[in-house]
DNA sequence: CTCTACTGCAACCAATGGGTTGCAGTAGCC
DNA sequence: GGCTACTGCAACCCATTGGTTGCAGTAGAG
């Protein structure tokens, strides 16, 4: 995963209906007529929120004889927890370096 | 972490500004002018988008003298991955079982 | 073969959100 | 005390987007 994708997958988990819809899709496989019927929102939405989330790798789209069933794919969803936990680290460790440099009473990082 | 939060702070995520912003936090404590000299967005931007980063508990802000700085949180984004993690992996093991019962011939769960 | 049902595309609508400018308040520096 | 600079609030603008309806295409079921 690329830093720059970062915003992107980010975006399409930031919405409501598309986690109901990766909830759906993470028990198991569906068609977007079915996810329409189990959720308030028409099949043309569902269709769009699966295209983004199809986009950035989410979810996956196969054709199974007259309908096109969606699943939600695990790996991407860790890449993206992988990035995230080392990004929160380097955070957490830079602070640290400061706190310390403060507290220290010799402000030189050369000696 | 609450189930519910998940699309609220990914949201906030989900945005590039937002994503620069955090990097800059991350190197260390800045005020909200100091980001906008920094990033080509004005001052009254930079504040909304702390405002949003503040909310979701992914930035701290504290008044130092005359102006306030804000640093990124980086236990929050750990919780957060964690929770992705967890539920990626849900959906990579049901998958799995899902795959398991269509390819073995006795297709009673109860067995 | 026909009928049903699922998909795909297009146009349109309203709300949200990222961005701006302007102004008032307030707290250090000299 | 006065000047400078940073913060906070409000109003406004426009692009994006989540959502809708309608229609055409297409492929299994009977």
């Amino acid at each position: 995963m690329t830093a720059s994708a970062l915003p992107v997958v980010c975006a399409a988990l930031g919405d409501a209906t598309r986690w109901e819809i990766l909830t759906r899709l993470g028990e198991g496989p569906m068609s977007a007529s079915a996810l329409a019927r189990a959720l308030p929102v028409s099949r043309q939405a569902i269709g769009k929120h699966l295209e983004v989330l199809r986009e950035v790798g989410l979810v996956e789209s196969e054709r199974r004889g007259r309908e096109v069933v969606h699943l939600a794919v695990g790996a991407r969803l860790g890449a993206l927890a992988r990035e995230l936990d080392r990004i929160g680290r380097d955070w957490e460790t830079r602070l640290l370096r400061i706190k310390e440099l403060a507290e220290r009473p010799g402000p030189d990082p050369a000696t």
